[in-house]
DNA sequence: ATCTGTCTTTGATCTCGATCAAATTTGACA
DNA sequence: TGTCAAATTTGATCGAGATCAAAGACAGAT
């Protein structure tokens, strides 16, 4: 047990890439990383910063965003429980990694990581699994966005956002908590704060959902709201 | 030399994921694929169907595309020679591949490039960047699509397809031809086609840019086009 | 060369979402 | 519970892009 990190304990041991590997193979690992917490809003690294390191996020959740000329923020992703994070062959980060809410993190220098996926094929895999997840997970984003009315972008993100709450990919949460704010569903939508807002609240006044404290949404007629989109 | 695919004299033998194989390990992997042209405007295969092949392009271009409820085609990313495409993992495709020019590529069964990854560690680390750096393209376009106005959409498409056509990934192509039509740029950057002709119309006007026929174009103010992202 | 169908450009109008501005709600902390 | 700053909602107006419509340009076929 090498500097406070133990993966016995670990809530995502059997879902993040390193879950691939035998627990020799997975101790050896352990022994390059270091646990690291973040509180909400702190900065893993920026865009622009050289790609020394890479992580797995064990709880919480993160925003992989950017920011463009006029100073509005971007977010191209959401990186939850297992998700990893970090450029493993550009030479620097393109985006920022921000915490969203307090957030466990496993840390490896990128050299480290690499090395280890010579080491181990398994992990390469694994590995490869989850980026390719990532990336239909990304074209899904791109489909979203590319809707054009903002009726059927913010219907469609609460229905993911209720999906990924509710951890079983087909049934989304009755009640879930929305993970970011309005200003980063507009960030994430290409719209503004008052447009989502104001779809926010025409949706409640069709009662297609409600709406509990500035977070908490109910999802109350999931296929009315999945035909908007 | 099985079913007429020989790698001595692919286009793409040093930079596609197979590259990263000993020669003997690759005469394996070809005897399992075989060649396959597809012209303009013919599907590799749709949205729905089962996950059975996948394939590298080696010449051509194609696109990666679906289509939502009111029939508009929404493209999430353009593949070029080297790239590859199919599902590894979700049990079927999500998104249309169709040729946008004749296109050669070297198809597999899923299953027999899957085995070929457990066999061949270095061809799951091959893959493994390959599908970071599409994941990273696709990332790039959504900050493109995430800007608010259609004149930063399509001038940011044009210096990314300029980048694309001259194989340099830093110095825009003073000339090149765009691989897709107009309707094609709207289904990228969620706008119509009467706004692109527009935007580009605008920026001939401003000499940022020249026409050459209908999909001939000249860079002639890189800086300044980049300045409107 | 001419025809023909498609792709592209251009024009006129209207709508939705951005912008500017202010009121209201929420939840953290005293 | 009361106070306060920040987040969110709501309102009014404006403009960029969508939509409807038609003209023009290009590539392939005859």
């Amino acid at each position: 047990m090498a500097m406070g990190l133990s993966c016995s304990d670990c809530p995502v041991a059997n879902q993040a890439a390193c879950s691939a590997l035998s627990s020799d193979e997975r101790g050896e690992l352990v022994r390059l990383g270091r646990h690291r917490v973040l509180n909400a809003g702190e900065t893993l690294f920026a865009a622009g910063d050289d790609a020394l390191t890479c992580a797995t996020l064990i709880s919480g959740s993160l925003k992989i965003a950017s920011f463009d000329s006029d100073g509005e923020e971007r977010i191209v992703s959401l990186v939850h429980p297992a998700g990893f994070v970090g450029e493993l062959f550009a030479p620097m980060a393109q985006h920022h990694i921000v915490a969203l809410t307090k957030s466990e993190l496993c840390v490896f220098a990128r050299t480290d990581y690499q090395a280890a996926i010579s080491r181990f094929p398994a992990l390469a895999g694994a590995l490869l699994k989850r980026t390719a997840d990532d990336l239909a997970e990304t074209r899904a984003l791109i489909d979203l966005m590319g809707r054009r009315s903002a009726k059927a972008r913010v219907a469609g993100l609460i229905l993911a956002l209720a999906r990924a709450a509710s951890h079983s990919p087909c049934h989304a949460a009755q009640f879930f908590e929305l993970p970011i704010s309005r200003a980063e569903i507009a960030g994430l939508l290409g719209l503004t704060i008052e447009t989502v807002s104001r779809q926010i609240s025409q949706l409640e006044k069709a009662r297609l959902i409600s709406r509990v404290g500035r977070r908490g949404l109910v999802v109350e007629q999931p296929a009315s709201l999945a035909a908007l989109i």
